[in-house]
DNA sequence: GTTTTTGTACTGACCAGTCAGTTTAGAAGT
DNA sequence: ACTTCTAAACTGACTGGTCAGTACAAAAAC
């Protein structure tokens, strides 16, 4: 299963990811070329074309990677939590995600509002995916009194992930230097105050 | 001054921003032709480059005019008010900016925070000019006693700049069917929320 | 008669994708 | 063990197309 010749090849790919996702962070999918991507993973061009159909198929796969990460932190999170705690717990999950991730985040933020590309729809698709997640909690607090019952689920639920993602992104970008906490507090505020009204 | 010849060209570097306005939202930058420009300027290759340098600067002017638009709104709506009333007129400023001019709060939201760009200079500068007048009054605010001491200027008016643009688009793009008003009080209890901390 | 726009044709750089050939891991034969 | 064989993984020069920017003569607008 895991022998040599697998073991490889993911690491390549891993590799590829890596160096795609930071190139398109920094300029964007259209002005990141696949010479360059292959450049920085040292791997030569033809490698990128044996392990992934084409430019899109890459960017696809690692967006379907990125963001399964997410929503399998977004369920560890909630795991057994009462709804509040879970809403909580969900922003905290964001952040360190974002942290980790951080090039991902960024690459996100700038590619999740755009019409009119050829990997628009699977976005979508995934955006969905995780923010479902965070849409079962809200869910369930309503259905419990835990959130105010007016709540619209789904445009809180998107609200949300828009928010910490791009406070955080901003974060990163323009004031590296204030400490992670105070993110973390005022985005727990925002939240508190949203689920109240 | 306003003789017919400025006014037609004025007018035709009106009809090419709008043209890559929308396209650049849709696509981003680099994926948008400037043939696809004139196209849809209705207007001749060579004309582009009769009234711009290149590509790059007639976008760096496109940015130029649209925040330019968006700090004059910003100046116009907070004139003489006190520091909560006016914050709250920020935000009502920002939410009509943007349904006003869809297409380019899309394209700021998406080129905003990448960097290794060639524009991107410009582009923080630009950002820093809308964001100062939001600094002024939560600057006046903190001094008057109306906002709280400890609050970071400087991080929470590019926070409220940041939420606006991306709680706004997302309605824009995910959420068209729900009234404006909807969002404009979520927002308004958001910035209320973030001014105790 | 000067400014602006048009239309068409062109250049040179760049880039996604291809492919014939090379290297490598490890199975099979002895 | 150790050679031989094979398929998977990888390489990098090459191709065909695309696109920013140029050139310029003729037309239209003022």
């Amino acid at each position: 299963m895991t022998d040599g010749r697998t073991r490889r090849r993911e690491d390549t790919r891993q590799r590829l990811f890596v160096a795609a996702v930071e190139l398109i962070a920094e300029q964007g999918f259209s002005a990141t070329t696949v010479d360059d991507i292959a450049a920085r993973a040292g791997v030569a061009k033809g490698t990128v074309y044996y392990n992934f159909e084409s430019k899109t198929v890459l960017f696809e796969e690692l967006l379907r990677h990125g963001i399964g990460l997410l929503t399998a932190d977004f369920r560890a999170a909630v795991a057994g939590l009462p709804p509040r705690e879970a809403l909580a717990a969900l922003v905290r999950a964001e952040l360190g995600y974002i942290r980790r991730y951080r090039a991902f985040a960024q690459l996100l933020l700038s590619e999740m509002w755009r019409t009119n590309r050829e990997w628009q729809q699977t976005l979508r698709l995934l955006r969905g995916e995780a923010i479902e997640v965070i849409a079962e909690t809200v869910r369930a607090g309503v259905a419990s009194g835990d959130l105010p019952a007016d709540l619209d689920v789904r445009t809180a639920s998107s609200a949300l992930f828009g928010v910490g993602l791009v406070v955080a992104v901003d974060w990163l970008v323009f004031q590296p230097d204030r400490p992670i906490e105070d993110v973390q507090e005022a985005l727990l505020g925002i939240v508190r105050r949203v689920a109240q009204t």
